[in-house]
DNA sequence: CTGAAAGCGCTTACAG
DNA sequence: CTGAAAGCGCTTACAG
């Protein structure tokens, strides 16, 4: 098969080349729709047509064409249709992180609805770097996307100059923007963290902590959220409260509950940020034979898989990321189509799991 | 800042407009290399150096080009670029995988190495199957790609037939292959199921069972390893391994170690294909009362961050991810540059990792 | 060190 | 339903 191939290509490439003349070609070698179109006997314009409006073409045009297409082995140049059509197919999406579970779901949700049309996704790992946004965003703009997804509601400067320069309609991912102007799609991070809260307080506990990492706008958002419910319950105590700036790791977990325990020795609950650190620090529990909920209930965030596996099995925030990431290319798409979408900003809410580690 | 950027584009477009006649225009709008050029009074070609190839130009065009191009907000259009150069400075990567650690490292090491140089990255998720891999090379392959990096060494004949009729070069990632003209980056993976086999037999179990989900070819190879490793100690029993074509988590873990138990109640060791299924079958055990490893030996695959967390921590093999998607790129950017590579099969090996659960 | 011309491989109006 | 011509925004030889 690999052998006929071939042998189509090269006598394809003689014919060519002896009607181009021997002369300096900067051809690339690869077929293209003029080579097709010979074949077919018809123009290169009718050519385009019956491979990208076939209802346009008779069918024995069309028919012709599609044969010469697998007999040249023909493979459309998309950086020449994109040129000629300044449409490029191409949607951007860059998310702070390829390695959490959160965002790999996200991006199932995004390549659900982006493969039932022909865009190509242009992925970017910001990796919770403004400079590495700036970065991606300033290369990825270059293929003039169609339309950007971004995780986050607010972005550096330079971010934000750079997308009103470009005009490509951006949707925002995870969180709710409070201007209806900026298309939004996910839940209340704030919330989320509130809520989370005040089921920690109405089942009795009193000196509840805050664990938090990478500092992002969500675990900020969250924290606000915890920070809100414990004044309003009279037990705010920013003792309570132990942020730090590294990554979220099981081994960041293990060694933040150490920490917080020896900053608030009182401590009666533990709401971290997310499942990634939950689970470290009941493994680290377990390793000082700390019982989890008795002495200590601990509870985290997202709704890792892990997290209704595990012994004691974690109570956290489910989130719908998947539909996020749907419901907003989803709505991308309508933007790009020129439809006004009639609802900016949506809310996809999230859900308490009460499970036994809290 | 972003009204600024704006009073300046807009100028520009009354400039260009009058400059081009209020004719019929098929411009996308955006500011041009032309446009560039004229602001700094120099050709359009002279403008391209000074981007593309500054040390060919003198300090006072790169200067003025450098300034134009902030002024007007200049953002380069790769496609046209793509198209003149027959170059598109693209490298498409497949994996089947974009939730699993394994792959996310690797993608993270491929990255690393992109960076230092002007490519972009078409990531394209397979989910592990034959009929997504051709689509997607398929529509990758209308970019024009410079190289392409695969997970895997097999694919189906429509992928070789690709790849063939695209003359574009490929590097093999995860496993080694055995035609030294493939060139490939991993390590054995029948090696690593072997000798994770030969460790459990020293210590003594008898009875080994082997699990194994989605059963691509990391998990076949690994499947033969254990084969062999049993069959030269004489304890191969078919009746001992579990294959099922499902993905890989944690529940079906959980599910497989109950199906297995039922089969072969006797058995004492349970080699898992990879961690998930691993951390599934050892949460199931603590639900059941089975001691880990004092009942029941049980090992995983590829050293997942809980790994070594859990209680109790997990024997497994650690596996080059990081390192994979790192020397893969880099030898890809070899032999892209045209740079013929001394040794077409990089071995970087593995590590077993023993630990308390086996 | 700089430039005029041609061309990359498609699609877009405009005709017929 | 089909086609001749022009053009998308760059870079590539080739000169000077």
């Amino acid at each position: 098969m690999a052998k006929s191939y071939f042998s189509i290509c090269s006598s394809y490439s003689l014919k060519h080349m002896s009607k181009t003349g021997s002369t300096k070609s900067r051809a690339s070698g690869r077929t293209t729709l003029a080579a097709v179109a010979a074949h077919a006997g018809v123009s290169t314009m009718t050519a385009s047509r019956a491979l990208n409006q076939p209802e346009l073409v008779s069918d024995l045009v069309r028919a012709r064409v599609a044969l010469a297409v697998n007999v040249l082995g023909y493979v459309p140049n998309r950086a020449a249709r994109a040129l000629a059509s300044r449409q490029s197919n191409i949607i951007v999406v860059l998310v702070p992180s390829l390695s959490n579970v959160v965002f790999n779901a996200v991006l199932d949700g995004i390549q659900t609805v982006v493969d039932t049309a022909n865009y190509q996704l242009l992925i970017g790992n910001t990796r919770y770097s403004d400079a590495e946004e700036e970065k991606l965003l300033g290369t990825y703009l270059q293929s003039n996307p169609d339309g950007i997804l971004l995780s986050g509601l607010t972005h550096s400067p330079r971010v934000e100059q750079l997308l009103a320069g470009s005009g490509v309609p951006v949707v925002s991912m995870m969180d709710l923007a409070s201007d209806p102007a900026q298309l939004s799609v996910g839940f209340s991070q704030l919330d989320a963290g509130y809520t989370m809260t005040r089921y920690l307080i109405e089942r009795g506990r009193r000196r509840i902590a805050f664990i938090g990492a990478q500092l992002d706008e969500r675990t900020l958002a969250r924290a606000a959220g915890y920070r809100k419910a414990m004044q309003e319950a009279g037990l705010a105590d920013p003792r309570l409260e132990l942020m730090v700036p590294e990554a979220s790791s099981i081994a960041l977990g293990a060694e933040l509950l150490g920490r917080m325990l020896a900053k608030a020795p009182d401590c009666d609950a533990i709401f971290c940020c997310n499942d990634d650190l939950a689970h470290g620090a009941i493994y680290q529990c377990q390793r000082r034979g700390i019982a989890v909920p008795e002495q200590l209930a601990i509870c985290g965030f997202n709704d890792l898989p892990a997290s209704a596996w595990m012994k004691p099995s974690v109570t956290t925030i489910s989130t719908p990321r998947y539909q996020v990431g749907f419901e907003a290319a989803t709505l991308l798409r309508a933007v790009i189509d020129g439809r006004r979408p009639a609802v900016t900003r949506i809310d996809l809410g999230f859900t308490l799991m009460a499970r036994e580690s809290a």
